[in-house]
DNA sequence: TTATAATATCGTAATATTGCAATATAGCAA
DNA sequence: TTGCTATATTGCAATATTACGATATTATAA
């Protein structure tokens, strides 16, 4: 155990867990917001930003691209980040879906 | 370490990253949708629905239940559950406000 | 009271996550 | 080349999460 059990749940149900996970850590959560705010998309800005060392900024850009919701392309040494709406967008619909067929009456 | 840094982060990032992670596992997505699509709210049903063993499930309503995205309400040997949209609501302004801030000539 | 049904809690093993120092890698500038 | 800057990777220690059997708890039913 430890392990997440995946097998049981739809692929609907499991893609959306990630992309919640994904999002699921204060860092994550302030890198998109910060890639929200700026013009340019951004690489060390955030070890200046974030209480948090370069190793570690650098392993939450790596997780947050796994999940599809930043892209990164190089640009010379450095590497301009931005979102990616696709995704939040599957989380937005799923979000969006609980409003409309609640029961009112319930609880 | 092995503990998440929330020290450095603001009071709103911090509740939406516990909000997102709150989310970020398949039975409490999966717990979500049934909440969703069920006429009544619910108990033990999801012991017969979900592929996981009882205190499990138990231990991924009170996660829910902590995080103020369902409520639980005593009714004779059972519980029922439902959503609480305020706090997905959290969740959904967000997302929404990336949509609109977003820099179309980035990356 | 005794039994039963619905949930919650405890204890624990397996695994995952987090954070960082140290180090590697890669591009550019001198 | 040498050095510098930007980023990624490795290795690890500390801690968190997940899942579940066993066991409590609590409310009703018989």
């Amino acid at each position: 155990m430890g392990t997440t059990k995946s097998e049981g749940f739809s692929e609907e149900v499991n893609e959306l867990a990630s992309l919640f996970k994904a999002m699921g850590h204060p860092a994550r959560i302030a890198i998109i917001q910060f890639l929200r705010t700026q013009e340019k998309c951004i690489c060390t800005d955030l070890v200046n930003e974030l209480p948090l060392a370069q190793p570690t900024i650098s392993q939450h850009l790596k997780e947050l691209k796994n999940a599809g919701i930043i892209q990164g392309s190089v640009s010379g040494t450095s590497i301009c980040y931005c979102l990616n709406l696709e995704k939040t967008n599957v989380l937005d619909a799923f979000l969006a879906s609980l409003k409309y067929d609640q029961n009112p009456t319930c609880c």
